[in-house]
DNA sequence: ATCTAATCGAACTTATCGGTTCGATAAACC
DNA sequence: GGTTTATCGAACCGATAAGTTCGATTAGAT
């Protein structure tokens, strides 16, 4: 989610007429300046979503106004209506191509060296903090507070913010069954019980604006060892 | 909160004077029919909030209209502009009046009969259920996004909810390890663990519409049982 | 019965906002 | 240079909604 949003999405049109003899192949070129169809220009576009986001995190999705977004990304609002059908889309588009990025990469540390509890320590510890950032806090308040209006919306974000976790977890909490070291009935449960723990006490207050900073490391810290505790004690061999 | 809105406005024409002498004495009585100084009737008052109520709920707090409001509760709106300042004053009155409701009788859970096993499981049977509930969940959606603009709010509803729920809880934690049963060190962070293992892979999926109705009563006890499981395990002297 | 004031109800004001239109501009293509 | 066309920008439209006003109504107080 940081600002640095940019190459979201895909290169749509890329390859166009392509015309004649490559007149703007730069290879490397930071000015591509090819000649795009109207409302095909992934810089554009990418800018666009860079304004909304803006817009959107700072008022929400019904406060946000169209002509804020236009002046957030220094386009006009004609322009806008090209690359988005309306609010609604622009908001599934803009949500569509940031939620993946919250979560990128958590798998990884279950992949690393040292042994299961380095491991869940490790991955509790991102999880636990990266959950209370301001801006995911920000970002799961809007998309919670539109549910009512686009289910499908935060059905999908849910799908690929959470239950990233939950199945990545599930899959490592699987494997050290097999290794004969865990004893688990239901994984499913087991990862959903170690997410709940390692925010617990945490996540919640900050969702509601009761702590209106992230915990400091060492309270995330004294949480999360609790929470490996607590699965160790229940399901280790 | 329920959907029979019907009776909302008192038949106005309804229970009149009724009578000459003991115009408002009436100690058991119905209509008290006092003359109150404008905007003081509580009646009125309470018709007001449950029309406002019935509005929130069904379309959040941004695109609840006044007028709406105004005719769900059979009121005019310059009398609605008596009783609440603006739509900011009476989500605000509404949300204070309500809030308490939901979580309350929870503690006497713990006050019941039966051994600290049972007790908790109880507790967390009701929990996970409570928690769950569409009426809640709604609630608690419209004001997780509000909570960027009020933020007090969110913090007030979080204080009188969840945190009621905590304090009692903590407490009961703590009255176990006075009497031996239990070794905690960290008895706040004992009771928030609890709270989200009776709601792992319950609550959040709700919340972010993931799971469109509340689970089955036997998936929420598979649930419970292996939160009570878990915290005696960890904590059971 | 009469007075009084709380409420009604419906129009009104003001403002915002989503979305459209269209001529002007400028840059890529030929 | 001349053509094409994506974008600009600024006005514009229609709808909606918060909040106000004010005369009509009606029920409680005397």
């Amino acid at each position: 989610m940081s600002d640095d949003s940019a190459p979201a999405s895909a290169p749509k049109s890329a390859a166009s007429p392509d015309s004649g003899t490559a007149p703007c192949a730069g290879p490397h070129n930071g000015a591509p300046k090819r000649r795009h169809l109207a409302g095909e220009d992934p810089a554009k576009r990418a800018q666009i979503l860079k304004g909304a986001q803006k817009v959107f995190m700072e008022t929400g999705f019904e406060r946000a106004a169209m002509g804020e977004i236009c002046r957030a990304a220094g386009v006009s609002k004609g322009t806008l209506y090209v690359y988005f059908e309306n609010k609604e889309d622009l908001f599934v588009a803009l949500v569509e191509t940031t939620r993946d990025a919250f979560f990128q990469g958590m798998d990884a540390k279950l992949c690393c060296a040292g042994d299961t509890e380095t491991k869940l320590r490790a991955y509790g510890m991102s999880l636990g903090t990266l959950m209370c950032t301001p801006e995911v806090l920000r970002a799961q308040r809007i998309v919670i507070g539109t549910t009512e209006r686009m289910p499908d919306l935060a059905r999908r974000f849910y799908d690929t913010g959470a239950r990233q976790i939950q199945d990545g977890l599930e899959r490592f909490l699987r494997a050290c069954c097999a290794a004969g070291e865990f004893e688990i009935e239901d994984p499913r449960l087991a990862a959903y019980q170690f997410i709940e723990l390692c925010s617990a006490g945490l996540w919640r207050r900050r969702l509601f604006g009761k702590d209106s900073a992230p915990a400091d490391p060492e309270t995330v810290r004294k949480v999360v060892d609790q929470a490996v505790r607590m699965m160790l004690l229940t399901y280790r061999r």
